[in-house]
DNA sequence: CTATAAGTGCAACATTTGTTTCTTCCGTGC
DNA sequence: GCACGGAAGAAACAAATGTTGCACTTATAG
């Protein structure tokens, strides 16, 4: 998202000093570099929840002549990156600094290969019975732990009831001593397959539980096993294997989940969010307004016209920025 | 580049039938798709040398309303490049199939963009910076826990020395108690970030340990706090942020540290495998890969983390007037 | 508490934008 | 030859853009 950038470094840099319009203003851009290039000053200016003038002062403010020069600014950065990332496709070799070129690259790649037909069929197929379920557990042992526990972490936060086999000493499999067939068990393994994996799977199966397997291949002893299977890659040019395919797995199920049920889901979060606000968990975060407040892409769009229907604008408390303290104006 | 340009594909079709004058401009814009989004007409008309109206003509000569439509056509072409957003407010209802392959492309769009120079120097940056720690502490609270467990599993498996963040009951930064300056946290917390992450973060600084970061804007406290940083995005088509990204980072994180001592790494992952091999903790495996080349570290964690859908923050009280927002009518 | 300065919103400003209209030019038909 | 029709340039247009000055509020110092 960034290149080293003069302007935006600056800005980092000045962020503390700034006034809270202009600070504003400046982590609006800041999130959404690429809307700076593509649309008017005034309408950022409106997603960014601020005045026209604003901008401008900001410009001012790190010393530039005027807005034009954000906007060109953005606007090279857009074009030297389609540019780079040209001449990247490029050398695609070398050994040290290729390294984390080429994991990347054949990330994307076997992540892209999950979006076809075959996979999408299954995925939807995994999440259909997960969605009939009364109760999911997920297992997960070794490297596959983080994807189970994403897995349940993310269910957990969407009101869904899913239990994470997860015990300390061996007691891993004890969660499953009340399911019944009419509960499912989400089984994450990759090769080399963790002998206790498949003795739960073989558990489950025998307790007429539901079955649905992520893993690496069809040779997978879970796929004899399960009533769905989604296969997902590892091979990585490392010593290890990448479970990056097997998290994209995951969240796709979740997404797919929650999307049966778009209203529950979102209630759901916003439980979990109130909850989370209480206990105090979370500091503040510095992006207000969520990317859908951005432009807009209908395709046709991009000039909303102030139809000067904006009304007054009634007298508003201002309070000052918490999150700014301790750091003296440095007037400029 | 290679999207499916609707406008693209009508503008080819039409060349062979125009007027000399449209011809050179629609060449123009064929050739230089980018600058459409980026300069005005006018000057987009001066270096296609032609006169601007020649461009609304252009324009009309293809039924749509006017310029206008070919610029925002052209924006929207970057913003799908640049983020893979965009598609996903068009089709927000989109069918489940749909969304699946939505989040799979766009994750994949996201971690080819972590490929790009600046974010490999950052990674660079980051693997030199840690290579050079006596000890690494690993810090990811929440969602990000499942990133922090990673990077802790394999450096464990290559023989490094790291210690994850990571007690029950509130004791995560007992484990700093005798760290010191010769120490590096990874901090991983994306937004929102969990007071505790940050709480630690500065205590690590105080105690003058180095402090490398992996987060999701240079907006982050973590930015101002750390010696390294390196930027993932966490957007998604669903209610909740994706994690595949950092993982991928830290994945490529394990990889480079890995490469700098080949040997060391590899013996250790044998001794590993020898351990595990004594434990008999995996079945057999099917014939996958050399046994020499599959140790089992899989290194993928994800965690979402709830994105409350609406973004306005409790602690400020200044709303902006929401109406204009998100209606495109064409003037006139 | 007052005095002062900084920060912010509002409205007018001069420009520039995309569009339209009018005029001129050039090739083709009867 | 002359009208005719389409194409291309030039100028005029309203609407928008980015900017600036002023009034007002809010925070800070005396």
């Amino acid at each position: 998202m960034s290149h080293q950038d003069a302007l935006r470094a600056r800005l980092v840099a000045a962020l503390d000093g700034m006034a809270p319009q202009l600070q504003q203003a400046a982590r609006h851009i800041l999130a959404h570099p690429d809307e700076v290039a593509l649309v008017s000053m005034r309408q950022l200016a409106r997603s960014a929840g601020v005045q026209p003038s604003t901008m401008t002062r900001l410009a001012k403010s790190l010393g530039l002549a005027g807005y034009e020069e954000i906007r060109a600014h953005h606007a090279q950065a857009i074009r030297l990156r389609v540019e780079g990332f040209a001449a990247q496709q490029e050398r695609a070799t070398a050994s040290d600094e290729g390294l984390a070129q080429q994991m990347l690259r054949n990330l994307s790649l076997q992540i892209t290969r999950l979006g076809e037909p075959d996979s999408i069929a299954r995925l939807k197929a995994a999440a259909e019975r997960l969605a009939r379920a009364r109760r999911i557990y997920v297992l997960g042992l070794r490297s596959c732990h983080l994807v189970a526990w994403h897995f349940h972490y993310v269910m957990t936060l969407l009101g869904e009831r899913t239990e994470h086999l997860d015990g300390p000493a061996g007691t891993a499999g004890d969660g499953l001593m009340h399911a019944g067939k009419d509960d499912v068990l989400l089984a994450i393994s990759i090769s080399p397959y963790a002998r206790h994996s498949l003795e739960l799977a073989r558990l489950a199966r025998a307790k007429a539980m539901g079955i649905v397997a992520i893993t690496d291949s069809e040779l997978s002893p879970l796929n004899a096993l399960a009533d769905a299977v989604i296969l997902c890659p590892t091979e990585s040019p490392t010593f290890f294997h990448t479970l990056a395919p097997a998290l994209a797995v995951s969240e796709a199920l979740c997404g797919l989940l929650a999307s049966r049920d778009r209203e529950a889901a979102l209630a759901a979060l916003q439980k979990a969010d109130h909850h989370l606000l209480g206990l105090n968990t979370y500091c503040a975060a510095p992006d207000r307004r969520p990317p859908a407040a951005t432009p807009d892409p209908g395709v046709s769009d991009r000039s909303d016209r102030a139809a000067s229907a904006d009304g007054k604008s009634p007298r508003r408390i201002r309070r000052h920025d918490p999150q700014t303290r301790g750091t003296p104006p440095a007037t400029k």
